[in-house]
DNA sequence: AACTATTTATAAGA
DNA sequence: TTCTTATAAATAGTT
């Protein structure tokens, strides 16, 4: 159909093969789309030119994906499928662990423990005896844990306790050089007026009062 | 192109259209040969008749698995991998459930305890000790029933065991009758020679001696 | 499935 | 690429 017949083999003319391709194309186009409309057909055209260039035509009623589905089922051919069933064999596999998971768990919280008989129930009490007993182990080396560093802290706090009492009380020694002479504006100049005091005060507070209280000379000051 | 020019629609009658689908499907597939041929083309050309039929047309340097991979990365559309990756979600999401299951097993089992902190210990024991509370009240009923129906089955023996001994008393008040009469022979004549004492042996042995042995006359037949 | 009048596609040229 | 047009090819209606 054309000025001249011609051969059906490959043109060997890039361009020339470029102007075919395109016109046979649009051609081959047109007859599809026909052929969906006149015969109420399912088509799907995919091509690619000599240079890679992608065209399809495909019927108003369907999707690539709906053809290739159809394909599948017409030739029975797999394609994708052995991928797919092998993710979907190690999707159901899971899911069964899954379900023997919840109902282990919901019979070790005590539910559906109706589906066991006496011997089961027996080796599930067990089990859950030991694991108690690991548990409980556990919590009380937690809790001793625990327990020894605060003992550790405490003994620390009394430890530093002891040594500002006695800082303390060499102070108090001093206090009647201090009165007479300039030590204690060189020692305590630094801290506002009284701070020395509310200081002193604040560091007793809620312990036992330090030995030097009773020492006579201060008992007012630090009541 | 025929005797008369058609318009482009449905051909309502079936065989009218199937034989229009028939012919035009044959130029559709010569058509894709010429081009693949002549412009050095991949094409794939797939359909189905409105009554299902599917035919296809492939051009011989590719295959049907090629051209949709093709078509996958000339279009960017995915085609089955939203569907596969909803799957790889799905799939994710649970292998992420089973491991946390595992997990709360394994505590509850009295492994990977370091990871929890005193309060949370505290809580899985008190789980765990109403867990196993129910596991014992479930295995205390089960066995309970398990025993009133054998005491129940032991009941039963027993009464037969009695019926049986009163059957036997009644008889051997007749041995008297039976060595001057008949009714003996009549009675016991199905039985072997000595199987009824056999008999008597068998059913009371492992057990308290009927009272009728203290009633005389058998003593030493069942001695 | 074959025939054939006619329509349609397209090769070559512009 | 698109248009033109002579000609090849496809096919609608018929048998």
């Amino acid at each position: 159909m054309g000025r001249g017949k011609i051969e059906i083999k490959k043109i060997e003319n890039a361009t020339n093969r470029q102007v075919t391709y395109s016109k046979r194309r649009n051609g081959l186009f047109k007859k599809a789309q026909e052929l969906t409309v006149l015969c109420d057909a399912k088509v799907s055209l995919i091509m690619f030119s000599s240079t890679g260039k992608f065209h399809e035509f495909l019927s108003p009623n369907i999707s690539t994906k709906g053809v290739f589905d159809l394909y599948q089922k017409a030739t029975g051919i797999d394609l994708w499928n052995s991928h797919y069933e092998r993710m979907d064999e190690n999707y159901r596999r899971l899911k069964e662990i899954n379900k023997k998971l919840r109902r282990e768990i919901r019979q070790r919280m005590g539910g559906d423990l109706n589906e066991l008989n006496i011997k089961e129930l027996q080796a599930l009490e067990a089990k859950m005896d030991s694991s108690l007993l690991a548990i409980r182990e556990r919590k009380y080396h937690v809790i001793k844990t625990q327990t020894d560093k605060h003992k550790k802290k405490v003994r620390n706090l009394e430890e530093r306790h002891a040594n500002l009492v006695m800082d303390l009380a060499k102070l108090d020694d001093q206090d009647g050089i201090v009165e007479t002479g300039g030590y204690y504006e060189s020692t305590m100049g630094l801290l506002p007026t009284g701070a020395s005091n509310l200081y002193a005060l604040r560091l007793y507070q809620n312990q036992q009062p330090p030995l030097v209280l009773h020492h006579g000379t201060n008992d007012l000051r630090l009541a």
